[in-house]
DNA sequence: TTTACACCTGTTTATATAGACAGGTTCCGC
DNA sequence: GCGGAACCTGTCTATATAAACAGGTGTAAA
């Protein structure tokens, strides 16, 4: 199929994104009308069928400003923010959500699945400040080296993840801390995600 | 006015967000109802009222799916990316226009207006590289050392900035480029924006 | 007890809106 | 000149939807 659109066409899915951006939802085909500078709704009805056609755009039937950008436009829904995780439960359970922020996923390697509220000043020199948000990427597997989402029994902290046969060493970005060792024999250890 | 919201009013506020990541528009009142697990699209329009009545959202009357949330939660509404600027027209002008990101301005302070696709490595040793994306804060004054948007002419480029009475002064950041002197009496000088 | 409030089930009505039809203009390739 | 595509003006209708009304339950404070 040819997916390439007219000028005109290019106009009309700019203002439907003007009208999301300005309003929060999808424009009527009136609206639609009106931004485009065109008397007839029904013109604007035509050009979303020629977007729809195009894959440009989805139009879900029968439903009131039932317009929706491909998934290519529109993707960064947004994601959750995480504050404190309580001991002894999931980082992602809807209760520790105190926020969420649009934030283009794309922007990342790898993508991030949540943002997490960063406690403490222990990875200070890398950037990350008491209080910041880190974007996380939800993952069981980490290399050495790497900024990692860990919980240690029942408390999740941001660390440099390094690794051996038994034991897991943690080190924090800042010469206050002590880097942590821990045996993955006597203790309960596991890795969050990955910070991005 | 207190504006506490009760546990239910929380969750509906969750279920409109939800909506909103999931079809792009907010719920009507019977989409609302369903996603609240209950049967009256009436119970869905009475919490509206009363997330009304106290900031958390806006209601457009008469309007299909006219819910807003409060501005402190959608404000991140998104951002243009601008690519290459032809010489003599406005940065923003519309043509220039390559896509639409969603960042939360929040997360850079002044709040950037727009995003630079920047071209060349003559600012890659601040992180700056071939293809970047450059938040930018529309303005047209800069103090020395800040990074800024300039227009030499019809040219844009991205560079460090120092002034004195009658030249300006762009410093690369990268020992391959040369500073630049420029003498505002003979030479069209103009600041485009600054770099967040 | 009374009052207020948060929350729910229903029903009804006016209107906003999607979606279809008929027809017109301009432009472009054949 | 012909056919088609892109674009527009209108009008009509079924239905999705907002918005209002009547009434019920449970809880907490006065």
């Amino acid at each position: 199929m040819d997916n390439s659109l007219t000028q005109r066409q290019l106009e009309v899915l700019d203002a439907i994104r003007q009208a999301i951006a300005l309003t929060g939802a999808p424009p009527t085909r009136s609206e639609l009308a009106r931004a485009l500078g065109v008397s007839s709704a029904n013109a604007a009805e035509t050009h979303l069928r020629a977007l729809a056609k195009k894959g440009a755009i989805t139009l879900l039937p029968g439903a009131a400003r039932g317009i929706q950008l491909a998934a290519t436009l529109t993707e960064s829904a947004g994601l959750p923010v995480i504050g404190r995780v309580a001991a002894g439960q999931p980082v992602l359970a809807t209760g520790h959500i105190e926020d969420w922020h649009r934030i283009d996923p794309s922007l990342f390697h790898p993508p991030p699945d949540y943002l997490l509220r960063v406690h403490g000043t222990s990875m200070q020199d890398v950037g990350i400040l008491d209080g910041d948000l880190l974007a996380v990427h939800a993952t069981k597997v980490a290399r050495n080296g790497q900024i990692v989402v860990a919980r240690i029994e029942d408390e999740v902290t941001v660390k440099r993840y390094f690794h051996s046969a038994h034991h897991v060493i943690l080190k924090a970005e800042n010469p206050e801390f002590q880097p942590l060792t821990i045996d993955l024999r006597t203790q309960n250890f596991a890795l969050e995600g990955l910070g991005v």
